[in-house]
DNA sequence: AAAAAAC
């Protein structure tokens, strides 16, 4: 069996990794590292808690440690781009501790935080710079920020870096670093526009996948219940207020649906903490770090949190709307059942989620709703009354009431495959090592700045006729 | 079609 002594790892790099208590690589560890010292492109696709972060942080360490015996300078060798803050300081804080005795200086440049000390931290020079593409391009544009050096480039999550809001920022970005650098692209999920854009990005890539594509984690109990739209809350609290249920994660598909779940489970009584792009980024780091140390038993959260967020101990995943982008599933419900645990994830499906709750069951090949379900299309966006160009047809109601009576409790999904040790085998080495965030900030007052929505009322009224 | 990401 490969060892990490096997890679041709340097000796500063060994010695952190078995501080961590890692001897032997995880499947995609032993894949990708060798392949990346090898100077290649790489495509991988690998599911979170497999150990993917370790697998480019070690041999971009690697990496530098050799082009600093050549070459001396203020330099930014390497740049890791991630598609949110949260992930950014996560695999920032994994540089720091592999890097710990190779004398690796390491940024984070992301939004939402003074730029200052970030300003500061590049005029020292830096090693690897871990960012999110918004700011980057900011410090890119005044000149603070060289990538004309940079040699090795990662796009985690690269499917959602690669979405089409995310993309222009993140192509200027690559346009800024020399054409022969080598760069990878990793995902726990590849659909296929994806996967043509990713040729377009790199140059004959390694593909590097370790455990079937768009499949969740074995170990993970999946659940749904057919509800009506009314009884969604009622049924989470029930959910929630069962035995079983230590830490669990909500998510909506909205921001507002957040908040507006949040306060509803604090008002019956359930700690709650919610999570959105639009809180500050204070309150963002809050509302995490309350999570994590159990002093709120749910965090309520958009697809902010979706991906690569490492919370250990995550029992349960409710799914209190199902995303309209099937991948975001899978992203999701990775977020319990980690490091080789088991966990459950509940799906709260009203009619107008049936179609959502299709597209997952062919993405990922797990029954998930019952038998003689009727599947009908979600609302259509011209249907909306936001336009306020629709004529309001008295059957296209936003809140068609199915299920009367009594919410459909479905059964665990049939036909789940039975559990193998698979993925229970990575947890030593694929559980990165996050050393703690300081928690010393002082407290901003944040609070104020809550934002009002006075337009929600509102009737539709231009060009209605 | 929502959310994320810059001030």
């Amino acid at each position: 069996m490969t060892k990490f002594t096997d890679l041709g790892l340097s000796e500063a790099i060994l010695r952190a990794v078995s501080k961590q208590g890692y001897d032997t690589p995880t499947p995609i560890q032993a894949k990708v590292i060798p392949a990346m010292l090898d100077g290649r492109d790489i495509l991988g696709i690998a599911q979170t808690g497999t150990g993917k972060t370790a697998s480019f942080v070690l041999p971009i360490l690697e990496k530098i440690i050799a082009a600093k015996k050549q070459a001396v300078g203020k330099t930014c060798h390497a740049l890791i781009l991630a598609p949110t803050r949260e992930l950014a300081a996560q695999i920032a804080d994994s540089v720091r501790t592999y890097g710990a005795f190779a004398k690796i200086s390491v940024a984070t440049v992301v939004g939402g935080a003074r730029p200052g000390p970030q300003v500061m931290a590049m005029k020292r020079g830096v090693d690897v710079l871990v960012a999110t593409p918004g700011r980057l391009i900011d410090h890119c544009d005044t000149g603070v920020i060289r990538l004309d050096r940079t040699h090795t480039v990662v796009l985690d999550e690269a499917d959602q870096m690669m979405d089409l809001g995310f993309l222009p920022p993140v192509r200027k970005i690559l346009s800024k670093i020399p054409g022969d650098r080598q760069t990878l692209l990793l995902s726990a999920t590849m659909p296929k526009q994806i996967k043509a854009l990713a040729s377009d990005i790199l140059s004959d890539p390694a593909e590097i996948s370790v455990s079937p594509v768009s499949r969740p984690i074995d170990q993970i109990d999946q659940r749904l219940h057919m509800v009506g739209q009314l009884e969604k809350r009622d049924m989470l609290i029930e959910i929630l207020a069962a035995d079983d249920v230590d830490r669990a994660i909500v998510f909506t598909r909205t921001k507002r649906g957040a908040d507006r779940v949040c306060q509803y489970l604090d008002r019956a009584g359930i700690s709650a903490a919610a999570i959105h792009g639009d809180k500050s980024q204070g309150q963002r780091e809050r509302a995490l770090a309350a999570f994590k140390k159990s002093r709120v038993k749910v965090l309520v959260a958009t697809d902010i949190a979706a991906r690569g967020i490492d919370i250990d101990d995550v029992s349960h995943v409710v799914n209190y709307e199902l995303p309209n982008v099937p991948e975001a599933y899978v992203h999701r419900i990775g977020r319990t059942a980690r490091a080789g645990r088991s966990g459950v994830a509940i799906s709260l499906c009203d009619q107008g989620e049936t179609s959502y709750a299709r597209d997952i069951e062919r993405l990922t090949g797990t029954r998930l709703l019952p038998d003689g379900v009727k599947i009908t299309p979600p609302p259509k966006p011209g249907q909306r009354a936001t336009r306020g160009n629709q004529p309001q047809q008295p059957g296209s109601r936003r809140h068609r009431d199915t299920a009367p009576g009594k919410p459909v409790h479905g059964k665990p999904a049939h036909g789940k495959p039975a559990r193998d040790n698979q993925g229970a085998a990575n947890q030593g080495a694929g559980k990165p090592a996050h050393a703690k965030r300081a928690d010393t900030k002082p407290a901003l007052n944040d609070n104020a700045q809550r934002k009002r929505r006075p337009n929600r009322n509102r009737r539709p009224q231009q060009a209605a006729g």
